[in-house]
DNA sequence: ATAAAAACTTAGATGCGTCTAATAATATAT
DNA sequence: ATATATTATTAGACGCATCTAAGTTTTTAT
């Protein structure tokens, strides 16, 4: 689950959550009376400012608990989206902050993607995919495109994470896959997946 | 929310759930159905056994929470209730499970209530009310008849919670209340209180 | 034993979320 | 431009949880 275009049809809507577009019709005709949503007949859809906020703070509790369970309770970054879809809607001001308490106030999740502040802002920062960094350069990878599980469990084999500091040794042109150096090993990464890991040059030495 | 005897009404129900008793006889006609619950028109209703197991799960998950909750986020006692009471419906076998080797396989909940096993089975120890000890015994907390808050807050504001040593220095027979050594501190509390917490002979010395 | 009160059930109404079928608007292809 | 396909809306049906109103059974009081 996962819109991030600023603008959603109906039918699409209806794919993702399962439902049939008269169903979403109406909810979104029920949202719009809420103000949580810009909704005019036949017209994309898209949130409105209020909309924004109120989604904000449940992907705030949403990341704030994956990363509970990454730190506190230990799982893998891979199975804790399931959990925190379903904690993502506890009704407790005061279980959320604790959390944020012990984390020290986190503003990454596990899988790299910013947590909003308590106002349900996100912070948007601008991201770089790593096949867009050139041969010689060393980056560490910030973040991920996507965090479904078969991809999270493919970067766990290859012992890429966040924090993980990769070298460009060579940029093949054919087709657009990269050789890598990551720590004593050299590692091949073909360009989707090169697309979807998220990197910033490395800053120490 | 506890209903703890083996019968209830219609009416108890009702009242509890904040329902209109209709709408209780159709919930229980539903169960029924499940076999949950024995149910016949105008008798009073109980569980079955596959209805114990089913609470009892729920029960296992509501109280490994709650020693969670206290033990691992540090919340007071009189905290963790009501976000346990939303947090027991998480369907994730691998979240409790974590939760409960975290803890140790915590055999009771912060108030000293029995966690179910796996299985949903609760084992019922007798307890005995502090009221039915006798002067010159010494005696531990083990639990507690209530855990509404304002009990549990009060029992903090005597420094009396899961474990506190307590001896009998005096039981008045007029109005039932008892003179009690706490540490090197005195302490006078009300036959009703008495009443509401549960405790064993003290083991040491 | 009888009457009154309380508890309980049944029948039918209402609200809500979903669906299907029919219709209308918009986008795409020829 | 016109026809066709796609997307979207509306109207009305259905399932489900709840309620009110009316009637029945059981309990309590006299
Ligand atoms: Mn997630
Ligand atoms: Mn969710
Ligand atoms: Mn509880
Ligand atoms: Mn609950």
């Amino acid at each position: 689950m996962s819109i991030d275009k600023e603008n959603v049809s109906i039918n699409e809507l209806a794919q993702k959550l399962g439902l049939k577009m008269p169903t979403v019709t109406s909810m979104m005709q029920k949202l719009a009376a809420d103000r949580l949503v810009k909704y005019e007949k036949y017209k994309p859809i898209h949130l409105t400012e209020k909309g924004k906020k109120e989604a904000g703070l449940i992907i705030r509790k949403h990341r704030l608990t994956e990363m509970f369970l990454v730190e506190v309770m230990k799982f893998g970054w891979e199975e804790v989206h399931d959990i925190a879809e379903q904690i993502e809607h506890i009704n407790s001001p005061v279980f959320f902050k604790k959390m944020d308490e012990m984390l020290g106030f986190p503003e990454h999740d596990p899988h790299g993607s910013p947590i909003p502040d308590r106002a349900g802002n996100i912070k948007q920062a601008v991201r770089h995919p790593l096949c867009d960094f050139n041969s010689g350069e060393s980056v560490v990878i910030t973040g991920l495109a996507r965090s479904e599980d078969d991809f999270l469990k493919f970067l766990n084999r290859k012992n890429i994470g966040l924090g993980t500091v990769l070298n460009i040794l060579e940029k093949e042109e054919y087709d657009g896959s990269m050789k890598l150096k990551h720590g004593k090993k050299e590692l091949l990464l073909s360009r989707p997946v090169c697309e979807e890991l998220f990197a910033e040059i490395a800053s120490g030495t």
